[in-house]
DNA sequence: GCGATCAGGT
DNA sequence: CACACCTGATCGC
């Protein structure tokens, strides 16, 4: 369970993932993504009582989280009550108190956050400043650098907190294995097993939960075998998912669950009940995927590790590792960037690009215009659509789409006239890391030494610089790997090695020389679904722009200055106290170079900011300051810590 | 009967 | 470790 309450300091009168308590008073709910953990009081009859009564408030997300959340016919008492935003579209929304008629603007802007279908990120931006509410993410391979143009986007200052999921914010976790990797192992260990024989079948035993989906999508893509799952109408209008799932038992590739699901794999039985096809005993293995990690230091990169005679874990996870979330504040080079990267990526590199699952079949087109004030939340189940272009003004007495930035945009392109303060916001770059420190122990004793913001989602790691900091060594992690890679994969099973009916024989879970299955070339071989973000197929939108006005070239960043001011910055939930000290950085390194995307490495790779450091105790410092001077500093019972450079 | 919470499991 | 659930027991309404 997330730790985070729902409230976030600057804009209290919002409340994001959690739904109870204090948050039934919200004038505006957000959901970041379908995860029971984040619904919490999402269907409480308290809250349903509210939304009878109070026809101003609604329920903001993406359009694959919508569909998601409607599926469930327990949550279906929303579904006028929910206002779908695009990716990537700058929102503009006005916060209104029914009792005083009191009004707020804010605007908001969601960016994917590969954690499942549908989930994003939050960035917020009015007058109180710029919040980003990560909720669970997994910055991929490529996403480093859409973090550096988001960020450069917006004046590094202006961040005034980022809420951010610390699952793996721990030098523990330092390194998860690259999705492509993980799914390059698992791709071949299934390869290598259904091929020897239509008898040879593969469970997946996932949690139930979305997440995996790209796992089940790129297995049946290049295997040509659907995935059998128990339910798959929740993605009935997501074609991209949808064709690669099936209810149809007699497929090789299984990931449906039961709950006695071990039980009948030890009598060979798949968890929808079948043993056999054709009379034929089916010889099954199982993989279990679940979230491994490797140090810094550590040479051990097997990304599936055998159990048993017919089990494996495979490397996978739904959250960014520590060394992942060092997101970069803001780009290094320079600048006419724009928000998003994806954007501006005209040219189209062979960069393996996670593109969230899920893209949307539009059941119809809803022209919004002007005069349409009402469609938008009466409209059932297709949301209106909403071209990702800059300026779109949706049209809702509460809710406009605007441009993020006026930077490249003539002035007559405004169609709103609310004010856009982002408008501020795009140069000066300081090349900053959010970084989380340390501490997962729970054990008060280190609490104290280390007094940190914990919590799943929440604390908030500052900006830091740091000079002399010891580097980690990527190349040593991934150099090897490249070197290995064509070996290991000979190693791997293949209907001519294996014989007879065991399973294979490989990645064994020591020391793994030969046992390591990665791929630096992944991304050839396991294709990973490509969907435009959240793009649609058709047009509605009036005010049509021009399009990328957000970034008109493929450039990035050009760093023109660099912002000092970066406030301090956290608090999760009411009980946290924001902090709203400013810091300035006193030697705020000079990005150097340009940004280049990494395209031939990992995750794990920071190129783009070289300067980046790990966080060093002297780093808390500031922090320390502040504890030292009463200012408050909520500990929850989690780990990982608030950075306050 | 429902929800909330907890313990325990995968 | 951790997640994202699930089940079952207990309690209160």
């Amino acid at each position: 369970m997330s730790s985070f309450l729902g409230q976030m300091a600057e804009y209290p009168t919002i409340s994001i993932d959690r739904f109870d308590r204090e948050n039934l008073k919200a004038r505006a709910y957000f959901l970041s993504h379908c995860h029971k953990d984040h619904m919490k009081g999402l269907r409480a009859p308290t809250l349903k009582r509210r939304l009878e009564c109070s026809l101003k408030v609604f329920l903001y997300c993406s359009p694959v989280t919508k569909e998601l959340l409607l599926t469930s016919p327990k949550y279906r008492f929303w579904e006028k009550r929910i206002v779908t935003i695009e990716i990537e579209t700058p929102t503009q929304i006005s916060l209104v108190d029914e009792a005083s008629g009191e009004k707020e603007e804010i605007v908001v802007t969601l960016l994917p956050a590969g954690h499942c279908p549908g989930s994003v990120m939050f960035l917020f931006q009015g007058k109180n400043g710029t919040v980003l509410y990560t909720g669970d993410f997994r910055l991929a391979k490529g996403e480093a650098s859409r973090m550096e143009l988001l960020h450069s986007g917006g004046r590094v200052k202006d961040i005034q907190s980022v809420y951010l999921d610390t699952t793996f914010c721990d030098p523990r976790f330092y390194q998860i294995p690259s999705r492509e990797e993980c799914l390059s192992g698992i791709l071949e260990l299934v390869r290598g097993w259904i091929t020897r024989s239509p008898y040879h079948v593969v469970w997946l035993n996932c949690k139930a939960a979305y997440g995996y989906e790209y796992l089940f999508t790129n297995l049946s893509e290049e295997l040509g075998v659907q995935v059998h799952v128990d339910k798959l109408d929740m993605f009935r209008n997501m074609p991209d998912i949808l064709q690669h799932l099936t209810t149809d038992r007699s497929t090789q590739i299984h990931a449906c669950r039961h709950p006695k699901a071990e039980e009948y794999f030890q009598w060979n039985k798949l968890p929808c009940g079948i043993a056999s096809k054709n009379k034929i005993l089916l010889n099954t293995i199982n993989i279990k995927p679940s979230t491994m990690w490797f140090g810094e230091r550590s040479r051990k990169t097997n990304v599936i590790v055998r159990t048993g005679e017919s089990s494996y874990r495979a490397c996978f996870s739904f959250h960014s590792s520590y060394s992942e979330v060092r997101i970069p504040l803001s780009c290094n080079s320079n600048a006419d960037c724009s928000v998003l990267k994806p954007l501006c990526r005209s040219s189209q590199s062979a960069e393996p690009k996670y593109k969230p699952l899920g893209k949307l079949k539009r059941a119809r087109t809803i022209n919004v215009d002007s005069e349409e004030e009402g469609d938008l939340f009466d409209d059932p189940l297709p949301t209106p659509l909403r071209h990702k272009v800059p300026y779109q003004v949706t049209h809702h007495a509460e809710v406009f789409s605007m441009t993020a930035l006026s930077q490249n945009q003539p002035e007559k392109a405004r169609q709103s006239t609310e004010r856009c303060r982002v408008e501020s916001m795009q140069n000066s770059f300081l090349a900053n890391f959010i970084d989380c420190e340390e501490s997962n122990s729970e054990s008060e004793e280190e609490l104290e030494t280390l007094p940190l913001l914990q919590g799943k989602l929440g604390p908030v790691a500052l900006p830091q610089q740091n000079a002399d900091g010891d580097i980690p060594q990527w190349d040593v992690f991934f150099k090897r790997n490249d070197e290995v890679t064509d070996e290991c994969l000979e190693n791997f099973p293949s209907s001519t090695e294996m014989g007879g009916s065991q399973s294979p024989k490989l990645f064994s879970d020591s020391d793994g020389e030969s046992t390591h299955i990665s791929s630096q070339n992944s991304s050839q071989s396991t294709h990973i679904t490509d969907q435009g973000s959240q793009g649609w197929d058709k047009s509605i939108s009036v005010p049509q722009m021009e399009q990328n006005v957000l970034c008109p070239e493929d450039t990035c960043c050009d760093l023109k200055s660099r912002d000092k001011e970066v406030n301090t910055v956290s608090s999760v939930g009411k009980e946290a106290t924001m902090s709203d000290g400013k810091y300035t950085p006193e030697e705020a390194a000079v990005p150097n170079g340009t940004h280049t995307d990494s395209q031939s490495s990992s995750d794990f790779e920071i190129p783009s900011t070289p300067e980046a450091e790990l966080p060093k105790p002297e780093h808390l410092q500031y922090l320390y300051k502040k504890l030292a001077t009463g200012e408050n500093i909520v500990v929850e019972k989690r780990k990982c810590s608030l950075f306050d450079i």
